[in-house]
DNA sequence: GTGGTCTAGACCACG
DNA sequence: GTGGTCTAGACCACA
């Protein structure tokens, strides 16, 4: 079994629901610092994904620092990064503005917005 | 002048990231139910881009409801539709996910979303 | 006062709204053969449309064969077409052909459809 | 060949007509759930239609839920989508309007429409 | 191979 | 003047 779980929906691009899936994998703790990544052609196989696919994916994920590859023995899932904190904060600025603005378009509250992100921490495992 | 404001990034569609604008100005009140929307000719020009390109926006957002066409005359921006409140929650629930996770790759605390998402709340005027 | 009602919906033509309102207006009884039609004039000030619109709307229910214009007198409501029965019935196949594709699309039943055809044929007064 | 007919009539959009058609075919059954959708390419070459104007009916078809598209290996028929029943029916009100007063000029009977209707039901197949 | 985006320009319907 | 349709052809992302 893969270390992560894929629901694949029609209409966004294959790879891109598999690296946020992998990432989702990492947060909520499936997979943690040090654990084997499978290959590719693993994951190729047990999501029926094309191969080109399956790399791409891992591609991606180790040129964002997410895995590190060591030739001829594995591809594993690396350290965290740090950064500063007003770093890292201003790369969520984007999707923060993109949320708040589609939350006052269905004419929510903030509250309403807060409450439902505090849900989906806390729904998320390893605190 | 048009009544919203774009800064074309290279990268992404180019009719998305208008639909996107308008969406903001819709919300911050630069643009009021019932206002006229530019011709396409107009945003054509004033943005440069192909008088298609333009039409695909107009359709896109006519398609979703935020505005209205009346054959020959111009087009409106339309009185914004209601639905319950439940039903509008539940379309942020992926957007809202998707922060968390980014959130918490980031190392960050819930804390820290929470004071982003009240700042770019109170950074869009209307309330 | 017009002797037709007409609510003018965002997306179609208006002329060709306010000649199916004319249309509906026959046959409710609101407009009877030899009653004398608005002027287009008067349509283009009541309706707060273009003139030229007005002058659509009369000169396409004109060759439509709905109304007679008797020069210098005015436009009236003329006597209802014959033709015989196949002729009539045959005009209708489109659209009843349509009504059906679309019904069976909503997964309705047969029976679902003639009750609606019923119901909106009784609240058409005049039989 | 294309698992629908379509007969190009003057006059009407090509991509409305298309669409339409295609519409039928779903409702016949000559196009189910989960079969593969032409490419826009096979479209565009057999209908003799510029391939934008193919895509156009993809497009269309999709954002209307009737096609789902997984991004570079095809377009495929969705499942239908269920809704309540009476808002089902409710999607069909104008078009029964539309028709009544249609029959109600031709001075045509209730029973003439029922009969009508039957027919063009029991003429499509798969109930 | 698939669909998606963008440009360029013609023509029509509507008001 | 407005938006809508169609053609022609280039380029890109995805698998």
């Amino acid at each position: 079994m893969l270390p992560f779980t894929v629901e694949l929906k029609p209409g966004a691009p294959v790879y891109e629901q598999v690296v946020y899936s992998v990432k989702k994998a990492m947060v909520s703790g499936q997979l943690s610092p040090g654990d084997e990544f499978p290959s590719v052609r693993a994951i190729s196989q047990q999501l029926k994904i094309n191969p080109n696919t399956a790399h791409k994916i891992v591609a991606a994920l180790t040129s964002d620092g997410l895995l590190e590859v060591r030739p001829g023995i594995g591809t594993f899932v690396s350290q965290a990064p740090p950064g500063n904190k007003a770093e890292r904060t201003a790369l969520l600025e984007d999707e923060v503005e993109q949320l708040v603005v589609e939350a006052r378009r269905l004419s929510l509250q903030l509250q309403d917005v807060v409450e439902a992100v505090r849900k989906h921490w806390n729904h998320l495992r390893k605190p």
